[in-house]
DNA sequence: GTTGGTGCAAAATGTTTGCACGGGG
DNA sequence: CCCCGTGCAAACATTTTGCACCAAC
């Protein structure tokens, strides 16, 4: 494990160690795409009394340091996960709410284009791309599924 | 006005015609992105009594109906315009939050991308594309503006 | 007159904050 | 020993729901 780094990434800026913090780093590491939530539940697996107040300090913590980032997979809570994880896209299906990864070539044409034209630099993990997928869209016409799992 | 479409999308449904449907369809059209909030507020300058949660339940009565569809801008609420505006695609600074519209063209090749190898037909409006504009990408070294105003 | 729609209030969901105590450095 | 980080509870923001009343048809 690379414990010295995210040791020293807290040390160097004067944060201090602390259980907590590992223990909500070591959640999102083995969760892949955590909320807030389900990290509360996995710390609260191996151990007691991690507050959910705590588990939002720490991330928004985490994330300055660039440790870990967020993702807007739906209306609900967004997922974060560890910085070092490789970028992806995520495509959430309107009707059934499955969620699927996509390598971040797919989109690198649009990337190169707004950079390029706009200036704009596109964080292309953060929000998801929206639709329906492929067995959803087959049988659109016959079944009418209510709403919006991911939003 | 088109106050017959509307009229009929509701009647053939065996909904009923209802002030305050027609109220929260009209905000929506004026304000263009809207959030459930803003709508609210809207109506109420020019009628009384129209409560949060009904704007809510009309506002899902509209989507369902294809009368009006929703977006996700940011972390906050989300905003809602009628179907009949053109498709756009929105870019969100995560710096400045500054919202920016794009012709869907941009993202044309994505969407066939994914249509031809995956079978997922993408819903181009519905999420943003997050990233850092021009004017805040040449000032990333000199200043630190807080936090992400996009989510 | 029926029945669906509305307003109100309360609950549910997701996140932030104030404050006193305890542990890291 | 200092004071940052934590737990707890309460505040906050947004959305949903239960229920009685009222209005569309």
């Amino acid at each position: 494990m690379s414990a010295p780094a995210w040791h020293s990434a807290l040390r160097s800026r004067g944060y201090r160690l602390t259980p907590q913090r590992q223990l909500v780093l070591q959640a999102v590491t083995d969760l892949g795409h955590a909320t807030p939530e389900a990290i509360s539940e996995s710390v609260r697996e191996v151990a007691t009394g991690l507050s959910l107040s705590t588990v939002y300090r720490t991330l928004d913590l985490l994330e300055e340091l660039g440790l870990v980032t967020h993702a807007h997979l739906g209306h609900g809570a967004p997922t974060y996960h560890v910085a070092t994880d490789a970028d992806h896209v995520h495509l959430v299906c309107r009707t059934c709410g499955a969620v699927t990864e996509v390598a971040p070539d797919v989109v690198a044409g649009v990337v190169e284009r707004l950079a390029a034209e706009r200036g704009f630099q596109v964080d292309v993990g953060h929000f998801a791309i929206y639709g329906q997928c492929k067995r959803c869209a087959s049988t659109e016409t016959t079944e009418r599924p209510p709403a919006c799992p991911g939003g």
